[in-house]
Parts: structure tokens; sequence; C-alpha cells
DNA sequence: AGCATTGCTTGAGGTCGACAACAATCACGA
DNA sequence: TCGTGATTGTTGTCGACCTCAAGCAATGCT
């Protein structure tokens, strides 16, 4: 077998590959995040996408989820039905529905994030210099 | 419990969040790789999670996958139906099922890493220095 | 008006998720 | 040795998700 070790790897593969890394050690993180709120990750995930006060029409978020329009009115059913989401009929175009979070969704939303983005216990072994190094490097890498 | 706009966050926690951003962003491209080699997604982890010459139990790779046990059955049943996997008995203890990667495996298993590690257009904000230091900073972050 | 297009919903077919029940096997103590 | 209990993988059930095709209402263009 070749020595992966020896072998000279390109310092951004190697950066996305470990990014990668990181973040599949928190799947179950994420997993039990969703399952404390009796919510699905594809809700979860609708959930978060769903920013308040900024009606979202159903097909954004389609493309946010990176799935089939038609995913999302099941996905939107059930999180109306828990009274998390409203759908409301725009009144510029009656064919599109937009996405309203609810109070309650609200509530749910915020919680969610908060156990969302508690960073993993991988994150100490920086001290808080090389923290905010990190963070300005991945703040240039999404792009803003 | 401080109002979030105004206050300073956690470097850890912008850090974190900023990762999961980036990872999100490129969910899209993960499913068009799983889609470009007929793969589901779960079944395309299952394929990375199984390393060539080292035989897997079932109950090893349900707990990498975060799912339940029986759950990996279905997944390994379609990975072995199309001659990608192999599962052999344990010789030590017949309960238990071997999972190994056949050759064919082994082809698409590489294919499908080499496109799934290929860094997102975000890195090459970076130079090559910056990119160097992000690695090392996420190779202590995930415990190297 | 006529007609193609868009936004959302519905239905079919298949994969995945957890849970319960099961057979086969192992491990341990009486 | 034997019996009890735990473990491994499978099957079955049910709900959620996913894609695709078809359908419907609303829109916009000619």
């Amino acid at each position: 077998m070749a020595p992966a070790s020896t072998t000279p790897v390109d310092p951004a593969t190697e950066a996305w590959t470990l990014l990668s890394r990181i973040m599949m050690a928190r799947k179950g993180h994420m997993l039990e995040t969703a399952a404390a709120f009796d919510l699905s990750p594809p809700q979860m995930w609708a959930l978060r996408h769903l920013e308040p006060g900024t009606p979202l029409p159903m097909s954004a978020l389609a493309e946010l989820l990176h799935c089939d329009n038609s995913n999302v009115t099941g996905i939107v059913d059930r999180l109306e039905s828990r009274g998390l989401v409203e759908r409301r009929p725009a009144e510029h175009d009656r064919r599109v529905k937009h996405l309203v979070v609810t109070e309650a969704g609200i509530e749910v939303r915020e919680r969610v994030g908060a156990r969302m983005h508690q960073p993993p216990p991988g994150f100490e072994r920086l001290t808080a210099e090389e923290q905010r190094r990190l963070a300005t490097l991945l703040r240039k890498v999404a792009g803003e």
C-alpha cells in the first residue's frame, strides 16, 4: 500500500478533508438535536432556513434544501400541522405560497440553533487566539 | 442571554457556525457526487467508511453511520447486489458478518473519494500560506 | 383570446429511519 | 454439562423522505 502519510497533499484538500471529518464526527450530535425536538433532520434544516420576518416561497426553500419542489410539500405539511410554520398566499402572485415561522416556530428554531451552533469539544484544543485566527480564515472561505 | 446582535460572539462558536455554513453550501456537490455513481448518500458513506483490506462487522458500520443495526442490512444488500461489497462470515464468531470491499468497490470508492475531497471554490480565496495555517488549525481541532 | 410557463400538489416507486420480534450464536455461572 | 442471558444480524412494520411524472391553478406573452 502507498504510504499515505509521506505523500504531500495539497493544503486546501487537506483542510477540506479535515473539515469534512470534523463535521462527520458531529453528525450524531445533529441527529440528537433534531430528535430532542421531535424533528426529522429535513424538518430541522427547513426551520433553520426560515428566517423570522422574512417570508420565503416554497420553491426557494426547495433550493436551499437541495431537493425537489414536491418534497417540500410534505415537510412543510408536518411543520404546519405542528403549528411551527404557516403557509400564506402571496398577494403579488397567487400561485406562490409564502412560508412564515409562527411564534411557536421561532421558539423552537432558536433553541435548535443554540444547540446546533454549540461548537464540538475539539475546539477547546485551540487557544482563544487560534480560535480567532480560525474564524478569520473560515470567514474568508465562506465569502464574507 | 445577552442580545446576540450587539454581543461579540465567542470565536469558537463563530468558527463552528462558519464551518457548518461552508459544509452546508457543499451539500449539493455531495448529492451530485453520489448520484453520479448511482449511489444513495447512505450507500456512499458506507462505501467510504469501508477501508480496503480491513473487514468491518455490520454493527461497526452501523455505529459509523449513526443508524440502527437493522438499517445497515438494506444498505449492504444493495451494495452487495451491485458487487461493490461482500459479506463474509467471521471465523472467530459466527454471528458476525464481515464486510469487505470488492475490486469493483475499491474502484468506485476511490473515484467517489477523489470527487468528494475536492475542495469547494471558497478555498481559492486563501493564499497557499493561509491554506496551510487553516489545515494546521483544523488538524488540531480534529485531534491529530 | 390562445397558449406556453410557472408554482405547488398529488401519486407511484424506491430508499432510509427507528422500533419490535426473531433465530443463531456466544459467554458465563451453577 | 447445562441453562440463562446477552449479542449479531435479519425480517416486518410504519412513517418520512426522495425523485419523477402528471395534474391543476395562476400567470404572462403574443
